[in-house]
DNA sequence: CAGTGGTCTAGACCACGGG
DNA sequence: CCGTGGTCTAGACCACTGG
């Protein structure tokens, strides 16, 4: 029934949510975890795993002594604000088309904070990305992204510029992007980014991210801040309570 | 070694926080899941669990093959908003002196669509809380809560109403609050606001946060609007790859 | 009371890292 | 190669829900 990579407890997880988005189990309870154990031939552990990342995404909810359930009303919630997730499927996620371009490249140096922040030499330089989003061809999200050019050991071209920070590093610098680490900043916007998102003259409300990007050795390698119109897109986050 | 309640696993996660927040183990690896499973008397099993929370919370990262270390950098990351935390707690990780001061309380009727969302009797009238929260007496996070006046099953003092909304549900009204929907949205200060939190006169941006909150059984059980001065409180989020 | 999810155990095999 | 974390199993007991 499942193969070996990736997990079980992945697998299993990705088959429940299939069938619960399908709803094949209406809107109410789903099987019990034993039931489901002996239907997909794995131990009942594997299945609480599964259901214990799908509750954790909000698809489903477990009560002690009742049963598993659906989570009806948090189907439609599409943006999880702690998961690191392209921009243009976050366009996507909210109903739009999402398109890129690039603004701008080059590489410059930097201020020497900057510099120690990223553990580099100070001689280094910065390859400095700017990118505008768009959803539906109305600009939404503008980045600004910094990667120190001595990460970088392999040949790219412009559309690779287009991809993700977290997909452009394993595949040009050999480094993961183990996790973000994000101050969440109002801001008015400022007159160049009032003409780079088309936003009237009027002083308007600006979400922007601060983000330092780290690799698994918790070594600074990338830089970015993003700048979001919220009229167009909903940032939405699951807040649960502290264990 | 342990009791029996709260469960083993959280018992843990305290024990080994604490041991690598006293920098027992140094900045480097912490030993291994077996290691630990013999000196604590439980079983491997557990260990990872509570490992997992851990790493979660991004004290620690693992590695396969490697071992298990101390994120010496996340250690100063206060302020998770994924989490649940009442506002006077999280002014205090940032390192002021919280207070909470009661600045409206009344019961009103609200409009038609509201009394919907709520699954409300249209007669019903809600309880609408304002509160302020300063920082070393300055005024940083300004709170309007809104709880439907016939889920209130016990009468309330004053003090009671300065309670995070987390644990005035289920004393007074018998409700879990089991988790919050919140949209993070950047705004120009109202007058009122500008007022309220003494901000300067020039045109100040501030972070909200318009908040569903729900029970166990997905009814809307309350709603909050946040106002954050961003120059004193930084909201900070660790973003990780999707799974 | 039976059935559910919550917790814990002991043991097994795998994939990976570093010496 | 050995020790590490990653995954999975089978079985047990508990706490809670609901009829």
């Amino acid at each position: 029934m499942f193969k070996r990579s990736p997990s079980l407890t992945e697998q299993v997880k990705a088959h429940l949510k299939e069938r619960i988005i399908n709803a094949e189990f209406g809107v109410g309870r789903i099987p019990s975890e034993m039931h489901l154990a002996e239907e997909l031939n794995v131990s009942r552990n594997t299945i609480r795993d599964a259901l214990g990342r799908l509750e954790m995404e909000g698809v489903i909810f477990r009560r002690q002594g009742a049963g598993t359930f659906v989570n009806e009303a948090n189907l439609l919630v599409k943006t999880r604000l702690e998961e690191i997730v392209p921009y243009s499927t976050l366009i996507e996620e909210q109903g739009y088309r999402p398109t890129v371009e690039l603004i701008g490249v080059e590489k410059k140096s930097v201020s020497s904070d900057l510099i120690e922040k990223f553990d580099s030499d100070p001689a280094d330089s910065m390859l400095v990305i700017q990118k505008l989003f768009r959803a539906n061809d109305q600009p939404v999200i503008f980045t600004h992204t910094i990667i120190p050019t001595h990460l970088i050991k392999q040949t790219y071209t412009t559309a690779d510029l287009l991809k993700p920070t977290y997909n452009f590093l394993p595949n040009f610098c050999g480094e993961t992007l183990a996790y973000f680490l994000t101050d969440i900043v109002p801001l008015i916007a400022t007159d160049a980014l009032t003409e780079k998102l088309g936003l009237p003259a009027t002083p308007t409300p600006l979400l922007s991210f601060e983000e330092m990007g780290y690799n698994q050795d918790n070594q600074l390698v990338a830089k970015a801040a993003s700048y979001f119109r919220d009229d167009l897109l909903r940032l939405r986050l699951i807040r649960r309570p502290g264990g």
